[in-house]
Formats: structure tokens, sequence, C-alpha cells
DNA sequence: CTGGGGATGGGGCCC
DNA sequence: TGGGCCCCATCCCCA
């Protein structure tokens, strides 16, 4: 990319992608422009030829996809791959992969699995699916917590990180909720990336080699096609050694898609754009409009929209969008917690917990529920209070009917009402916050569909955005 | 439903 | 001018 080009401006979409693998998925459900039949012991699958080649090795090599210029003689017919090594489940997983970046699988059939990703050449399944049998991964990017995700259900591989937007989820690094647990808690869902990241891994082992096993095209694909595909692993399959990115303390591997990733793209159109403007002055996001303040805080920024996590904790695999948060995550690994209670031995990782936790010394509750005058130390929670069901009641204020304390180490509450004048402005706006219900009811209920990577302000976002309601989207978090 | 810990994105300050 | 560092507001999740 070339940032910076005078003239050249560069606008992202970043739900291109994602519509894109969208449609194409719709047209391989549908039949429609398929080039490429796969077959597996009788089950038949219509694809298309340049997705299977830009997801799998193995394909990339039978199609000489790299080499498309003299190897143009590829047929434009439609090819027929018998693949009865790879087993019918097996081979419609990683389809659905292919198409969707999200790999839904059966612990049972994890090793077919497995097994066919190693034949295809589909590398970050593999690796997914070792971590997940407890095979450690040779790649180097998985984490060494490995756990054992889902007992005997079905597998949602996501990647929550959004595998550069490459499905239909929307990346953003909202990337919450349960994709995240999954990705701390069990190494191998967060390895879910998209094929087109995972092309540019740094970290590749060598490919499989399928030959011995796999049938090439019967017909189509062209004899040197073939005979690419046979080649015995002349083509050299690890990637170029990853630039080096900003800051990079040893614990930080280089990033992973160092070469076109999308957010480089993205971002270092928008970058260029933003470098004609006067830095101190307020930027606006060419995706979301929103307005950021801050010299050099829009690449930061865009990067929530494009999904790309730089940074990565080579301790445990974690991505992140920002150095600084994976310096604070770093404390996790090597125990250190800044910030200790004066009144006792609490330690924490974050200035703003010991800030929490030191609401609960002095019992100060400045944050009064409106309605029924609840107290409570902490604004966020409040705010949840006020957006749930919790308060639907008047009651008395709390002079007249003294609330209970909760803990008895403080009978006397200083919740005098002359302590609880609420300090932020939120806490005396009436009970409007219910925008995030009316547009996304029951998210939490969601889960199937949210553990497939949604974000929950995507959820609003998407939703938003197929209303087309109004002139744009808004983060979820802006709206108090 | 609430308390509490942790994560994420934005802004300010400074180098 | 961009980025590091820090703080804050807000959100998510678990007990």
């Amino acid at each position: 990319m070339s940032p910076g080009e005078d003239g050249l401006i560069g606008i992202p979409f970043p739900e291109h992608s994602n519509e894109l693998l969208s449609r194409l998925n719709a047209q391989r459900r549908s039949g429609l422009l398929c080039d490429l039949t796969l077959t597996s012991r009788g089950a038949r699958y219509p694809t298309h030829r340049a997705v299977m080649a830009a997801v799998s090795l193995y394909f990339r090599r039978l199609f000489g996809a790299e080499e498309v210029g003299e190897a143009g003689e590829v047929s434009e017919g439609c090819s027929v791959c018998q693949l009865d090594c790879v087993s019918p489940d097996a081979l419609d997983a990683l389809l659905e992969f292919a198409y969707t970046a999200t790999l839904t699988i059966r612990s049972s059939g994890m090793r077919e699995v497995l097994e066919g990703a190693q034949l295809l050449g589909i590398q970050c399944v593999a690796d997914a699916c070792r971590h997940i049998l407890g095979e450690v991964g040779e790649s180097g990017e998985l984490g060494g917590e490995g756990g054992e995700p889902g007992g005997g259900g079905e597998l949602a591989v996501a990647n929550k990180e959004k595998a550069s937007q490459v499905e239909n989820e929307q990346k953003t690094p909202s990337r919450r909720k349960q994709d995240r647990r999954n990705v701390e808690k069990a190494s191998p869902v967060r390895l879910a990336w998209n094929a087109q990241s995972q092309e540019d891994k740094p970290k590749c082992e060598a490919p499989p080699t399928p030959e011995h096993k796999l049938r090439p095209p019967q017909n189509g694909a062209s004899q040197s096609a073939q005979q690419v595909a046979l080649m015995n692993g002349g083509v050299h399959w690890d990637a170029q050694p990853a630039k080096e990115e900003e800051s990079k303390p040893e614990e930080l591997t280089p990033p992973l898609n160092h070469a076109p990733s999308q957010a480089e793209t993205v971002g270092g159109a928008v970058e260029g754009v933003a470098r004609k403007r006067k830095s101190q002055a307020p930027q606006q996001c060419p995706v979301c409009q929103k307005i950021i303040h801050g010299a050099g805080k829009l690449p930061r920024h865009m990067r929530t929209h494009t999904g790309e996590k730089p940074f990565q904790c080579m301790t445990c695999g974690v991505r992140f969008t920002r150095n600084d948060k994976l310096k604070i995550h770093m404390r996790k690994h090597t125990g250190e917690r800044p910030y200790s209670c004066p009144s006792c031995p609490a330690r924490f990782l974050h200035s703003y917990d010991l800030k929490n936790h030191l609401s609960l010394h002095s019992g100060v509750r400045p944050f009064e529920c409106p309605l029924c005058h609840k107290a409570f130390a902490r604004e966020d929670h409040l705010q949840r209070h006020r957006k749930g069901l919790a308060c639907l009641e008047l009651r008395p204020r709390l002079e007249l009917r003294p609330r209970r304390p909760r803990h008895a180490a403080s009978p006397h509450s200083p919740l005098s009402p002359a302590s609880l004048s609420p300090t932020s402005s939120s806490s005396t706006a009436p009970h409007f916050l219910f925008r995030q219900e009316v547009e996304n009811p029951g998210a939490q209920s969601h889960g199937p569909l949210i553990s497939a990577g949604m974000g929950y302000s995507r959820i609003v976002q998407w939703r938003v955005m197929e209303e087309r309601a109004g002139t744009g989207w808004r983060e979820d978090n802006e709206e108090s």
C-alpha cells in the first residue's frame, strides 16, 4: 500500500469484505457461479475455485493461483475434485469455514476436521483443532493454556478478532463477550482467523503434502495445474518475515498479517488523508463519522473498525488493538498489581479497580437512582440498574425507609441524603436509557449467534445499519 | 439483582 | 506529528 500518496484518498468500506464473503457463500449454497465441485464419498459440494484457492494451500497449488499469469490455462469449466480422504462432515465444516470464517464442528468430528485441514493445507483450522485436541500447536501463535471447550456439543470456532472482516460478522473490536471468554479460556477458539490473514501468517509450518492422498481434479484443471498440485513441496510455504511494528517489547510478537492486512490498507489510507490535516485538530472517522480528538488517535480508532490487533501477548497469544492494553495485560502474567489498597492487602491491575475498591472502604454510594432512590457505589452499576427492570417501583426515599446495610461491617451507612447527590449528569437523567434494549432486545439471549463472534455493540451497529436509520450508526457506548 | 473484577475505547498530557 | 502512557467512562461477565 502507499499511504500518503499525493492525491490518493483511501475510503475504507469495512463492510465490503463481510458482504463479499456472505454473497459468495450465498452463491455457493445456490450453486451459482460455482466452478468447482468437491465430492466426498458421494456427497457433492459446489464451490468456487477462487475461494478454495484462497483458503487452501492444496487448492492454491492445484490451480496455480499464485502464478495465474503464467498458468493461465486453468480451465473455465466446472471441475470435480474427489476428496474421499476427507469425510463429508469434515469437508462440509471446512467449506463453511472458508465462506464464513467460522468453524463449527462437533467434538467427535474434530479429528476428521483436523486431518482434512492438514490435507488441504488450511493451517489455521488445523492449529485450532490441534489445540482443542490437546496437541500442542506448532505455530507459536497459540496460547499455552489450551482448554477443553465444549464437552461434546458443537463448537463454534470463530474469529472474534474478525479475522479481518471476512465473514458475516462484523469485526469490531468490541469483540467481547463469549468470544472473548473463549479466547482467553480456550485458546483454540481464537484461532479461526480467516483464510486471508492466515495466508500471511509469519509462522506457518510446512504444508501438508496432500498429493499422495488427494485425487486431483478429474477434469477441468489443466495438466500443469495438476503438476503444481503434485509438486513435492516445491512451493516455499513459509511466509515472509514479519516487519517491525510500532513499539515491540519482548513480549510482543510481530503483527500477524503484516503484509497486506486490510487494517493497513484501510487505516493507512485514512492516515494518509489525516496527515494533510492539522494533527491536533479533531479528526473525523471516515467510517463512523465520529470525531476523534488527539494527535495520532485516529489510526488507533480505525483499528476498532478494521479489527486489526497488532499487539499480541507472546505468553498466551491474546491479541490487542493497542500497545498499552497489552502492557496492562502482561501484568496478569507477571503478577504485577501496581495498585494496592492502603486499607487492606488488596492489589489491582488497574487504577480504576482500586478506585472502585476504595469506594467499598468508604462506603460512599454517590450514585442514586432518581426513581427508586437506591444508591450505588459505581456509576455503571446505577446505569445497569436503570436499564434493567429492577427499578419499576418508586420507593420511599432512604431517609424515610433506612436501607438495610449490605455488609454488617457498615452499620452506619454513609448514605445520608446529602451524600446522595448524583455527581454525574447521567445519574440525573430520566430513565431514557432503553435504546439498547429497543435495538437489541434480549441481546444476551442471542447466545448462539453472538458466539460466532459478534460483539454486542456490533449487533447494535448492524441493526442500525440494516435499518438504515439515521445517517449512520454510532458506538453504543455513546448513548449516555 | 447486585457486587466486583476485568476489558475496551476515547481523551489528555507529554515526549 | 505520532505515539506512549495514563485516566476515565462504559461495558461485559461471573459469583
